[in-house]
RNA sequence: CGCGGGGUAGAGCAGUCUGGUAGCUCGUCGGGCUCAUAACCCGGAGGCCGUUGGUUCAAAUCCUUCCCCCGCAA
């Protein structure tokens, strides 16, 4: 039977590994990322992916820096790794050591968002539609040839969160359909046209911040780019304030950019060009996060009239 | 012991510094007004002010024990 090594570490790379193990692949390990200390106790947290594994009593493989440390994996004698979203740059001695070589599983239509975050980025900018591709691993990060391809629609009001769900459904297809293909190495794959490669490396904190002096298809967009992870913010009072949903409604009105209008039509509305950004779940630093009905009532009642910066 | 904010009626908050009758917006219940309302008016119910101990004539408020929630940083 063949051999294959899994290397992946969040949710998303579940789904691929749950698929290979519905399917009766032989896992003969996976590796992932160390345990990470989270949150405010500093608890270590266990990978998704490492989580999935120990249930289904696969070995586990967390190299600090893979680089430098990597026997335990040819020593597995793998015939061919799986990656998503695993989190190291891999050595290429590691890659070219199965005879069938080294696949990756990323979440978008490559040669378009290469990189960490190519969800949140197909949404931020605008994106009618993504997916995900089966390639080859190369040294280079996202750029090996592509074996297979999958698109999925994002609807106008999706989130990031929504489309990844449709995302991790459609790679577990895609892994499933693909698979015999790839052992039997009856693809034809397809090198990446570089000159229309684009990127989207993980989100900064920077780049959480919510700009309301755009226009309101681009703040919508990336408010909704940001949810249910990381959650765009901006700030007011030298408060920060985040936007867990919203939506929007266009329509002429003579508020500034920006300007915090209040309770209007079921949300706590913010003037932006082209019509109001309705916010329908907010959160002010130190606090919880609360219903925008709550919010007027409460907090946001003294801020009306100012602006987000 | 990483830094910081918070726990007050069903919800969201003010009051705490400067101890002295429990307050606001909303919801809820009853009544009124209107062609009409997320409208307006009148009235009512609903609180061990997170927990422990202390100071005081008197504690939501000052000191103290513990629990829980959140923002930042990782």
């Amino acid at each position: 039977m063949t051999r294959i090594v899994f290397m992946g570490t969040p949710d998303i790379a579940c789904g691929i590994l749950h698929q290979l193990i519905q399917d009766n692949y032989e896992i003969v390990g996976v590796v992932t990322q160390p345990d990470k200390k989270a949150g405010r106790k500093q608890e270590l947290k266990e990978s998704e992916v490492k989580q999935m594994a120990r249930k289904h009593h696969i070995e586990v493989f967390q190299p600090m820096h893979i680089k430098e440390d990597y026997e335990q994996i040819l020593d597995w004698k793998p015939d061919l790794i799986v990656t998503c979203a695993y989190g190291q740059f891999i050595p290429s001695h590691i890659l070219d050591f199965p005879k069938f070589g080294s696949i990756n599983v990323h979440a978008s239509l490559l040669p378009e968002l290469r990189g960490g975050a190519p969800i949140h980025w197909a949404v931020i900018q605008g994106h009618k539609k993504t997916g995900m591709t089966i390639m080859r691993m190369v040294k280079q990060m996202d750029a090996g040839a592509i074996m297979k391809q999958k698109e999925v629609e994002i609807a106008e009001n999706d989130t990031m969160g929504d489309v990844y769900e449709k995302l991790k459904r459609c790679g577990a297809a895609l892994i499933h359909e693909s698979m015999k293909d790839i052992l039997e190495n009856n693809i034809e794959c397809i090198e990446q046209n570089e000159a229309e490669a684009t990127y989207a490396y993980n989100i900064t904190k920077e780049q959480e911040h919510i700009d309301f002096t755009l226009n309101i298809q681009q703040v919508y967009d990336h408010i909704r780019g940001l949810i249910p992870f990381p959650i765009g913010y901006a700030m007011c009072d030298g408060k920060k304030i985040k936007f867990h949903r919203a939506r929007m409604q266009r329509c002429a009105h003579s508020y500034a950019k920006g300007e915090i209008c209040g309770y209007m039509n079921g949300g706590y509305a913010i003037a932006v060009e082209g019509g109001y950004i309705i916010i329908d779940e907010i959160q002010m630093e130190g606090k919880g996060k609360v219903d925008a009905k709550s919010f007027a009532n409460g907090q946001g009642r003294s801020l009306i009239g100012k602006r987000f910066e």
